[in-house]
RNA sequence: GGCAAGGUAGCUCAGUUGGUUAGAGCACAGCACUCAUAAUGCUGGGGUCGCGAGUUCGAAUCUCGCCCUUGCUACCA
């Protein structure tokens, strides 16, 4: 960091991602609200011109079929939601200094004008698609709105693209009775044209953009993979219905909401612009602009913000981000958020029995600015909080405060007596900021506390309690209690950005402005209000019906999940009964493996060559763990032999063999009894 | 299976370019104190630094192998 080259107030733009307007903020979201919370504060309490803003993510399919299963439009449901979303967020003292909408003119205007610009430099293209359409609702398909047995565990009730159950990856067309998630169709394949942005054309911008110091490093290397792994144009059309915008010249397609959702900050912030006159949306946003602009996103859209966005900044003539920080997931007591466990928690039901500030300051103490994940937990948490906040940081003004409001006449005294003591806490000022530029919150909060127990240790040691019942020493007391609570001055003016509404308390208390550059100016014959405690302890019965409410709060929503290892424990449930003509729909035949050999570069599969009669079948088979090719050569087996073929790696797969068992060394071929031959249909 | 990031005290985490008896906070135990929201101070117990080799005078720190966790991704047809 710079810092020190850079001009003073630096124009700083700050985003966090845009949540999306289709159901309440959870614990997870506010890790981002928070973390970018606690950098804007900083930034401001330094004196920067420092502007965050966001935005609801207000389109797409999911929203336009909440809303019509809740028999309104879609406005009015994104209206409610961010109506939720901005009342949560304020509760959680998150100062945006713009919130708005992707759903917006300033968005639309945006949406179809970089469209446009990309479209005119060559980098939209357009082709024809097949997609699984709903033939009752008449609308094209995601992944996640077909469900359906799983090909591999069969499973029932599974997405589209992948088996919550055993982790299988597939194609929607390849469930087994697949059925659109909305109406109970079966889904049908249809043809559409669809418009693509031309992402590998900027493979080489990319190159260098990824490493040119806007990433954290990991990040980087990440991305570095994908960019080596080669990139895919990115479809960014919808075909109508849909909730969203009309792509200008293409009646009836629509932006894809994840086109017109970063462009959201864009909208959000021009939409500022407009009301603030000291704002002005080119100094920010040119392509030469030296403002700074910043996005705050969950490692889980880093595609996103760090491929898609960028490129088509790049080719719309904008700026790009100075730099986009990843932060990772929040756990609850080691694992994921979990509804059944009272751990997925939302921001109301929070509300509803903590402060929002023990969980900024928890959320703080543990951030780095790397992308790792942070685990709440809970014991630690309300320990940590108690201990740090009310028992370090708190007491000092309240063990202090006494002598000057009943001793002292609310005075403080004339001087400072430990000036050395006094000028540590001061200079300490300079590590903390370059903590919190860095977003090593972590750390910040640790040299905070440190210098907490420096001024418990001082006020120990000086024994005012002893002194102020003699009264020869009565007066040091004075002069004690103003180094304290000069000490707890700086304490607060540092921890301000992380609990801005205790620091407001703190500040009122000491009667007092501050700011960071001027934080060396003590407060000396200065009056100061009477002392009221300032924060709570956590109590551990809180904590319990938080959790309490917490699965209250989400009955039916998560089905129990068979874990792969108990389902191998005891008997797979029954798939779904079918008709005798479905099962007719298998060919199944004795076949003969003529052939069986390994694969090369394949650590799983053998390739068997089967005589089913009327020819040879090329099959692959993952049985390498249990069998070895001279077991198998030879032998009767039963295969599916009108199993649409399949290209893998290693070439066609004309069918499969069948065989039972968990894996590993525990697969069991199927074979006939005595007499059967190759060819043979079994029915 | 591959790639990435991790595995350090009961918990949450630091440990810079390898160097004397491995650290912090919280929790725990004892003592002190009583100004303070049963707050604070002092002292202490507690770790084979995932496992096993290797390089080195010396490794939590470097190399290799293995195990486990998380994420991404695949050859489960």
């Amino acid at each position: 960091m710079t810092v020190t080259t850079r001009k003073h107030p630096r124009d700083i733009l700050v985003t966090s991602a845009l949540p999306y307007a289709n159901g309440p903020i959870h614990l997870g979201h506010l890790l981002e609200y928070i973390q970018t919370d606690i950098w804007v504060r900083y930034q401001k309490l330094r004196g920067e011109n420092c502007i965050y803003v966001c935005a609801d993510d207000a389109h797409g399919t999911a929203i336009m079929l909440r809303a019509e299963k809740e028999g309104i439009t879609s406005e009015q449901l994104i209206a409610r939601i961010q109506q939720e979303h901005e009342q949560d967020f304020s509760s959680f003292l998150i100062g945006f200094d713009n919130y708005h909408s992707t759903h917006s003119p300033e968005n639309e205007a945006f949406s179809s004008a970089i469209y446009e610009k990309l479209r005119d430099n060559g980098h939209i293209a357009t082709r024809t698609i097949t997609q699984a359409f709903d033939p009752e609702k008449g609308l094209f398909l995601a992944d996640r709105f077909i469900k359906g047995t799983c090909p591999k565990c069969k499973s029932e009730d599974q997405y589209g693209d992948n088996c919550e159950v055993c982790g299988a990856t597939y194609t929607p067309m390849e469930l087994i009775n697949p059925r659109s998630a909305l109406s109970g169709a079966v889904p049908v394949e249809k043809d559409s044209e669809h418009y693509f942005f031309t992402l590998p054309k900027f493979a080489g911008f990319l190159q260098e953009w990824t490493r040119s110091g806007t990433l954290q490093p990991s990040v980087a290397n990440k991305l570095a993979e994908w960019l080596d792994a080669g990139l895919q144009e990115w479809d960014i059309s919808r075909d109508a219905p849909y909730f969203g915008f009309e792509i200008p010249d293409a009646p009836g397609k629509y932006f894809y909401v994840w086109l017109d959702a970063p462009i959201g900050y864009l909208a959000s912030f021009k939409n500022l612009c407009d009301r603030r006159d000291s704002l002005d949306f080119d100094h920010f946003w040119k392509a030469d602009s030296t403002a700074e602009v910043y996005h705050f996103i969950g490692k889980d859209i880093i595609n996103f913000h760090a491929l898609f966005w960028p490129s088509m900044l790049h080719s719309a003539g904008y700026r790009t981000p100075t730099a986009v920080h990843a932060h990772g997931f929040v756990t609850v007591n080691g694992k994921k958020m979990s509804k059944s466990r009272g751990t997925f928690i939302m921001a109301r039901t929070y509300l509803d029995h903590l402060k929002p500030e023990y969980l900024r300051y928890y959320f703080a103490a543990k951030l780095t600015g790397q992308v790792d994940d942070l685990d709440l937990n809970l014991e630690d948490f309300s320990q940590r909080v108690n201990s740090d906040l009310v028992g370090k940081v708190v007491n000092i003004a309240s063990r202090s405060a006494g002598f000057i409001s009943k001793k002292f006449d609310g005075q403080l005294g004339s001087e400072i007596t430990e000036a050395d003591k006094l000028a540590e806490f001061v200079d300490a000022g300079d590590d903390i900021a370059s903590y919190y530029e860095q977003r090593e919150f972590g750390r910040a909060m640790r040299l905070i506390m440190d210098l907490a127990d420096k001024a418990n240790q001082y006020v120990d040691e000086q024994k005012p309690w002893v002194l102020i019942k003699d009264e020869a020493t009565k007066d040091q007391v004075q002069a004690i209690s103003t180094n304290a609570l000069n000490m707890f001055r700086l304490l607060m003016l540092y921890l301000a950005p992380v609990l801005p509404a205790t620091a407001e308390k703190a500040r009122q208390f000491l009667n007092c402005e501050w700011h960071w550059d001027q934080r060396g100016e003590h407060l000396l014959d200065h009056s100061i209000e009477k002392f009221k405690p300032l924060m709570q302890r956590i109590e551990a019965t809180q904590i319990e019906a938080l959790i309490e409410d917490s699965k209250a709060a989400a009955p039916a929503a998560e089905k129990p999940k068979a874990a792969p290892e108990a389902e191998a424990a005891t008997v797979e449930p029954l798939a779904a009964e079918i008709t005798f003509e479905d099962f007719a729909k298998v060919d199944l035949r004795v076949a003969e493996i003529v052939k069986a050999e390994t694969v090369e570069g394949a650590d799983k599969l053998l390739r068997l060559t089967l005589n089913i009669g009327a020819g040879e079948r090329n099959v692959f088979a993952g049985i390498k763990s249990a069998y070895t090719p001279e077991q198998l050569e030879g032998r009767l087996t039963v295969m599916v032999a009108n199993l649409q073929p399949r290209k893998m790696k290693f070439g066609l797969s004309e069918g499969m063999v069948l065989a039972a068992g968990p894996g590993g060394k525990d697969i069991w071929l199927l074979a006939p009894d005595q007499g059967a031959t190759p060819g043979l249909r079994i029915m």
